[in-house]
This record gives C-alpha cells, structure tokens and sequence, in this order.
RNA sequence: GCGGGUGUGGCGAAAUGGUAACCGCAGGAGACUCAAAAUCUCCCGAGCUCCGGCUCUUGUCGGUUCGAAUCCGACCACCCGCACCA
C-alpha cells in the first residue's frame, strides 16, 4: 500500500481550519492599508535612520512565478524586520514594462503592446498584493509610462551634453527578414531566433553611453562593495577585464594603400623576439585593401564573416589564415621582417585588431604556426631547464623564467622584468609605449523596436543631430501602430517621424530607435525616491533614501543590470541628478526555484499537479493512471511544465505558508526545490501554532509578572528569550532557515509546557513565549501573526507596528551546564555543573565521572584543557 | 584553459576550532477513533555490544592542534561564471 503525498492529501476545503487564512490574509492586508502602515515621505523628518530594501522589479509577464515569491519574500522579511528595529523603511515596487515580449504578442495575438503590458501588471499587482508584501504601493510606477521615460529621455540628453554619450558605426547582428538588430544571444546558430533568417553582420549608426570612461573606477570600487557577494565583484572585475601592456607600431616593408604601419596591443611585449608572424582580424582596415587586390583573400574574409558570432562555433573552430604577402619589420631587429596573415582568431573588438604572433609562449600562436609551418622560437626559459635542451613542442610556455634568444632582454626575469625592458626599449625608439587596455566596451542602446522609451534627438539635414528641447519632452510613443510587416513600427508610421527641425525649422526626421530596456532598470531605484516629482531625480530625496541599503535579486543579473546601474550612478552624479557614486551598499543574490520534472508515457512533459506521487518514489497520471517518469530536479521553466503557480498556492495554503516553505527550506542563496510536502508541512505548522497561541488565549489573563517561577516556567522563559537572540541573530545574517529552525524549537517548548501543570506562574510564561513567537514570526508570517496577537491582546498594536522584542540575557542563562569530558580528544562522557564554576571543582568531577575514571585508570595524566563551560580534555602520556 | 563555489544521515540542512547531525521533510511504531483524516507521543547515520559501553562516520589523502566538518597542503567529483581578450 502506498500512500500518497500530492496535492490529494491537502486538507480538503470542507473542514475548516481553525486558522482560516482566507478571511485573515485579505482581513489584513486591508488593515495595513488602511493605516498605512508601510508609507513613507519622500524627505522624512521623523528622525528615524533609513534602510532602502528593494527586490528587482518584475517583467509584468502576466503571472507572478515562484522566483518572484522567493524574491519577494526575502526583501519583504528583511524590510519588517528592519522597521520592527526602528528604521525607517523604503520599500517600494514598479514595472520593468518595456521590452519585446509585448511586441510579440502584439504581433501574434493583435493585440496592442500598451494594453497587454497595462493588463498585465493589473494582473501582477493582485497577486503581489496577496502575498501581503510590506510595500509602499504609492511609489509604483512603469517604465513604459511617460511619466517615468519622459525623465529617463531628460537624462539622456544631459549626458549628451556631459559628453557621455556618442553616435559612432558599429557592427550589428542583422536580421534581414524582420528588418531589426538582434542581440547576440538572439542568434541561435547564425540565424535570427525567431525569423530563422541567416544573420548578417552589419555597419549600424548607433547611440553609445560611454560606460569605458568610467572603467578604473567601476573597477577600484568594487573593493569598497563589501556587502557584496565575491563571485559577483569577481564576475565584474573579470567583465571590466582591466590589463597591462604595450601598444606598439609595426612598420611595414613596403607602404600598402596609403598605409605604413600597423598598431599591435600585447600584454607579452616581453616576447617580442619569439615573434613569427603579424595576424590582424578579418574586419581590419588593411585586410579591405588586401581584398580588393586579391580574390583569395576577399573569400577568406567573406567566410569568416559568415562563420557567426556564438560561442560554440567560435570554441570548436579551427584556427584558419591567410598570408597577405605583406610583411612588417621587428621594432628591434631593423633586418628582420614577418609575414602579415589574416586570421580568424583575431577580434576587431578588442586591443587594435592585430596581434603579433609569439608561437613558443601563447597556445593559440603555436596552434596557427605549427598549421601553416612558421618559426618557433622559444624566448623564455623555464625554471630548472637548460637552453640548449630546451624546446617546445606542442604546448606554448606562458610560465615564468629566465630570457634566451632575445637581444637585451636576456637573462632578465619574465614577464616582469623583461616586460618593463621592453616597454622601455619601445619607448626609446619612439614606435610604442606601456598602455592599459579594458575589455568592457560602450555601451550600445539603440534598439530598432517600437516598445521601449524613444531616444529624443532630431536628425537634420542641415544641422545634423539636435537634441530635443526640455520643453518638447517627453517625446511619447505613438498609439497607432501596426505591427503587420517586419521592421520598427516607428519607421513605418505615417507622421509621426516628420518634425520641424528644433534648430532651423526645416523638415527633420526623429530618431525611429528606442533605448535598450537595460536603460530603464539602471536608475529606476533613484526614481523610486521621489516618484511623482517634476524632475527625475529629486537631490533631497535621493540624499535621504540612497543608496539601496539591501538589494535583492537573481544572480542572472550580475553583471549587466549591475554594472550598467553603477555606471548610470556615477553619470547621474556627473550630471547633476544624484550625488554618490555606488548605488546598492548591500547585494543578495537568491538561488533559482526549482522543481521535479515529469514526462507520460509519449515522452510528453506533465505539470505536476496532472501527476500522483507515490512514497515510494514512483509516480502515476492522475486521471488515467498511466506511468509517469520522475525527472531531475530543475530550475521551473514553461517548457518543462515543472512550475507551480504561487496563485494556485495561495489560494489553497495561504501567503504565509508559501512564504514559509520558501524560507526554510535551505539557505536564501542556494537553489531550493519546492515539494508538495514541504509546502504542506508549513501549512501544518501554521496551523500549530496558531492552536498554540489558542490554547493560551482561551486561558484567563495571568495579570502581573509573577515574583517566583517554577521550573517549568523558567525553562520556558528561558526558550523564548534564547529564541529571540537566535532568531535576532539569524535574521541579521540572512540565515532565514536557521530563524526557522529556532522558531520550530520555541513552538517545540510551548508545546511541552502545555503539558505541564497549569500554575499561574507557567500561564504567565506561557503567554509571555506566545506573543514573542508571533512577534518573532512576524516578518515571515505577517499575518498569523498579527491575528494570535489580536488574540492575545484586543485592542493592542498590531504586530507590523510593534517594535523588536529584545531578549533578556539573564532569562536566557541556563543554571546548568552540560560540559563534555575528552580523554585524549574522545569524548568519554559529560559532567553537569553550574555556570562559571571554579576549574578545580570542574575538573575534579570530570575525573570522578565513572566512564571517565575508567579511561583514565592507571595512566599518568600530563595536561588537563578546560574550555570554561564547554569542554574538559586530558591528555595522557604514552601509549595506550 | 582561467576564475569562483559546493561536497555532512534516505532528503533539505545545523554546527566556522570545543559533545557532528539542531530544526524540518520522508519513513517506522504507538495513542486517540467504529474507522479514517487531523492531532499527540516515541524511534530514526553505520557497525558491534557482556546493554556498562565500544568502534567508525562531514568527498579522498596528508598536515597543524590537547582537540578539525571548521585552519593549511595535495587530489577527486559536481555546479556556476568567463574566454580564441593577444
């Protein structure tokens, strides 16, 4: 027989619970509102110290998922914890609503972006309302209102004017069949995402936020992010990828289509007399000449042009070239020169687009060598070889050592050393110098899209760009829209890209591009000080409120939405709007939500709900009974069918079990997998502790503290007010899981005293330990807590408004404590004696313990460790 | 390849130099019940046991220490991020 543990062994809607959530949840989340309990003022002047919390903003997809309740439930723990310790607390939510999923839907259903985003997040904001979240609902906004992108375009045009901001070519991934840009990650092999079309490579006139110019800084100052997790600070430094090396130029034998020299970034300038061979990238200058004089060439190019962009072509691909026939002289050696190749391992995008090759110490240089059958010329000689036995093989040295072959540099340390002789060398000759290179890039952010925020410049014929004057903005979107052929609907529409040039007055063309959605998430935060102000950023506001004292997401968004934030602070700052540098002091990353996943006899996925579970591991469809394959465990996607719907949740536990589940079942940064039978045990314990407090209300009032207590009573006090520092503890450390457990074991304790006589002392006790167990479950169960308290205390304040319990050190003493006894490091039992007792009393009963003395019979005892209140070790001489 | 992280009962985990496994989930036994559900009580790392205890156990091997899940070194496995970055 098995029995089950799905959905079916829920406690049925019939049998009423006797904590009903579905009349207490609304009940009050109602009451909050009504009192306002979670509203704050733009510039308080209550005197209170702030605290910022803020969880990523959603995408208004349409439905909340169990990633935004973790989420939510994490900042809404730590923004009522922080309010109960006497902050005042910001603590807001908004819509991150422009993006492409709108435009799809309009383009598949007919249905305009604008309504289905708008009808979305109604939806949205009713669920979120029902996990009674502590947010000051007065402060949302969406990015795809004017108000809000109206200042966003005002920002952009004061960083136009900053100079951080610049219209340059860029190469683009083209997708001709919908006539848009794609993002890289919108290339599935080389063709469009959702066209299928081949993708090509394209020159776009494009808008770049220069974020390179703030790249020492975005990079020094994640060392002063110490509330952050390393892995992300490693992640952006590794991003930013700051390097040193030199910039040098190599002239060539013969001067080619007006061109003498190619400029080459190294970070192994040390090298330079292992050289074989120049290679400069498909997309160089040099190499359209080359092409246009030599078929061969221009065909290389072409296929490498098509080879594409992602990452598993580029991992597999094989090193290819072409000899250009040109060659360069070595900067050092005025009678050597080198062939100039066209390679395909060559990036236009980074350093200068032309390397030199140095085959014996970089693995990718020999890999080309050894194909085309260039030199090989060991530089460096690795510890403990000798240079005449020394040779490479198949594997490039980059390790350090002593310089051979190498003209002044040798017998100099590499890299260092050498490294700074040779920059020295280059210098001298006037044909380089020690430079450092960044890996981040501008950023670019126009989008040929129709839903996103339009970017407010003019393009004149004669004037060229003009901004768009303060007074025209904000430059809203067009309602009338169609989406019926490919391309962006701004282009296509009729009227509304004719504008009078702002300058001259003639005929001009709005700019048809919108912004990346990226731009919209990196100064929301800022906005959210002052929502409803006439300018974007209010100074004072922003002064009070920033930075984000914790800020709560998923670590998806690591590097991009982060560095991009950070950058857009310190360009705020640059342009008036905010005056601080680091826009989120504190960083949490939350780990994924993840589920079993289930697939029928066809092969087909199930949602879990369509399957029965058996205890045994085993799993049948519930209607038809057929076998069910139990999956992997996965982080929930759509396509998997292995999500749980926090609405179909709430609906049959409550707000509070769901966030209790998410809260204790493993600690806040790791993956958690949702279980039915977890999600039920949580029910169970509201319901516990609920019938707990009941059981303690239904008592007559215990009135004054009592003089004397009874051991049980003490032992109770002395649960709960270790409770409190624990759970305080946990809390503050984010250790959700751990305040969970300590919660369980408070509840453990009253239960036990409910089973002890009844004295008026222990029903004091007892009181006392329930209203601090509401108290303390208060930020995870807001409203079971509030409804024991309202119990508890008629009339009283509501737990959302009560400050912090602090515990009371002495209550929590034990009068006893149990030390353990070691002989030689074993554990060989424990002595009971009170707190703080004198050692020699200690030890004297650690060597009368019977289990003990037999260990120590007959032997010579050389040390005796006593750890006060912890631990007797003896150590004994010789052997066993 | 580089960087970061993780590894503890059947499972999620706790303990960050001092009695390994708190608390929960799953499981087992019992009470209540005509019965079930709910609830409550007890058991629950492995092996041995003369029932006093003993031995083993935190990925593996070594080291430091009176004492190591915890600190150090080497290795193994898995996860995440980055990458022809010159």
């Amino acid at each position: 027989m098995s029995t089950t543990v799905s959905t079916s062994a829920l406690p049925a809607a019939a049998e009423a619970p006797r904590y009903d959530f579905r009349s207490a949840e609304p009940r009050w989340q109602a009451e909050w509102e009504r009192r306002g309990c979670f509203h704050v003022a733009d510039v308080p002047a209550d005197g209170r110290p702030k605290y910022y919390v803020l969880e990523m903003f959603p995408y208004p997809s349409g439905k909340i998922h169990m990633g935004h309740v973790r989420n939510y439930t994490l900042g809404d723990v730590v923004a009522r914890y922080k309010r109960a310790r006497g902050f005042s607390v910001l603590h807001p939510m908004g819509w991150d609503a422009f993006g492409l999923p709108a435009e799809n839907a309009a383009r598949e259903r007919r249905s305009h972006p604008a309504k289905w985003t708008w009808d979305n997040i109604a939806a949205m904001r009713g669920e979120l309302k029902r996990m009674g979240l502590s947010l000051d609902w007065a402060r949302e906004f969406a990015t795809c209102d004017p108000a809000y992108y109206g200042h966003q375009q005002k920002l952009f045009l004061d960083m136009l004017a900053a100079g951080l901001v610049e219209r340059r070519e860029s190469w683009v991934n083209w997708d001709p069949v919908d006539g848009t840009v794609l993002a890289n990650e919108q290339v599935i092999d080389g063709r469009g995402w959702r066209s299928g079309a081949l993708v090509e490579k394209k020159q776009l006139s494009q808008w770049f936020l220069k974020i390179t110019q703030f790249a020492p800084d975005l990079l020094a100052a994640l060392d002063g992010l110490d509330r952050w997790p390393e892995r992300v600070r490693v992640m952006q430094a590794n991003w930013i990828g700051r390097s040193e090396g030199a910039r040098l130029r190599f002239d060539l034998a013969t001067p080619t289509d007006g061109i003498d020299a190619i400029e080459v970034y190294t970070t192994r300038p040390d090298t330079l007399f292992g050289m074989s061979f120049l290679a400069i990238a498909p997309e160089h200058p040099l190499a359209a000449g080359v092409a246009a004089r030599d078929a061969g060439a221009a065909a290389f190019i072409a296929a490498c042009r098509s080879m594409g962009t992602s990452e598993a072509v580029l991992e597999t691909q094989e090193k290819r070239g072409w000899d250009t026939g040109l060659r360069v002289r070595h900067p050092f050696l005025p009678d050597a020169t080198y062939p100039v190749w066209i390679a395909n391992f060559v990036l236009m995008e980074y350093g200068t687009g032309a390397i030199f090759g140095c085959p014996g110490h970089d693995q990718r240089d020999l890999d080309f060598s050894r194909k085309y059958g260039l030199s090989v010329v060991p530089v460096v000689l690795p510890p403990g070889e000798d240079e005449a036995g020394f040779s490479i093989a198949d594997k490039a040295y980059d390790g350090p050592g002593v310089m051979i072959n190498s003209g002044f540099l040798d017998g100099l340390a590499a890299p260092e050393a050498a490294k700074a002789a040779a920059i020295a060398g280059l210098a001298r000759l006037g044909v380089g110098e020690g430079v450092v290179n960044w890996r981040l890039r501008d950023w670019g952010v126009s989008r040929q899209r129709y839903w996103g925020c339009p970017i407010p410049v003019i393009h004149c014929e004669s004037c060229g760009v003009v901004p768009v004057p303060a007074a025209d903005l904000p430059v809203v979107l067009p309602d009338d829209v169609t989406f019926d052929r490919p391309g962006n609907p701004l282009d296509h529409h009729p009227t509304w890209k004719h504008v009078a040039c702002p300058a001259c007055g003639q005929p001009a063309r709005r700019e048809t591009d919108t912004f990346d959605t990226f731009v919209d998430s990196s100064w929301y935060f800022a906005r959210y000080c002052s929502p409803h102000a006439a300018e974007p950023v209010t100074l004072a506001a922003a002064a009070h409120w920033m930075p984000v004292d914790q800020y709560i997401g998923g670590i998806e968004h690591a590097i991009l939405h982060l560095l991009y934030s950070r950058f857009f602070t310190r360009a705020l700052k640059a342009t008036g709007h905010l005056a601080l540098d680091e826009p989120f002091a504190g960083l949490f990353t939350q780990g994924m939500v993840t589920h079993e996943s289930y697939r029928g006899e066809d092969g087909s996925w199930l949602y879990p709900e369509e399957v029965e579970v058996r205890a045994d591991g085993t799993a049948v469809h519930r209607q038809t009974g057929a076998a069910v394959t139990v999956g992997r465990v996965e982080a929930m996607s759509k396509s998997r069918r292995n999500t749980v719907d926090p609405g179909a949740i709430i609906d049959r536990f409550g707000a509070d079990t769901a966030r209790w589940f998410i809260l204790s079942d493993n600690p806040p940064d790791r993956d958690m997998e949702w279980t039915e039978s977890g999600a039920a045990g949580a029910y169970r314990f509201t319901q516990r502790l609920f019938r707990l407090a009941e059981a303690v209300t239904a008592l007559p009032g215990a009135g004054e503290v009592p003089d004397t207590f009874c051991p049980e009573a003490r032992g109770l006090r002395r649960a709960t007010h270790r409770a409190i520092a624990a759970v305080t503890e946990a809390l503050e450390s984010f250790a959700f899981n751990v305040a969970v457990a300590r919660i369980y074991e408070l509840a453990n304790a009253i239960g036990d005293a409910e089973r002890a006589p009844d004295t008026a002392d222990l029903r004091w006790a007892r009181q006392e330990a329930v209203e601090m167990a509401a108290r303390l479950v208060a930020p995870m169960l807001p409203h079971l807590a509030e409804e024991i308290l309202a119990r508890l205390r008629p009339g009283g304040a509501l737990a959302t408004d009560l400050p912090w319990p602090e515990a009371n050190a002495a209550l929590a003493a034990a009068d006893t404590v149990k030390i353990a006894v070691q002989v030689m490091g074993k554990l060989r039992g424990t002595v009971e004696v009170t707190p703080g007792a004198a050692e020699a009393t200690v030890l004297a009963a650690a060597e009368a313990e019977p289990n003990v003395a037999r260990a120590l019979e007959g032997r010579r005892v050389v040390k005796r460790i006593y750890v006060a209140n912890r631990i007797v070790n003896f150590v004994l001489a010789g052997p066993a």
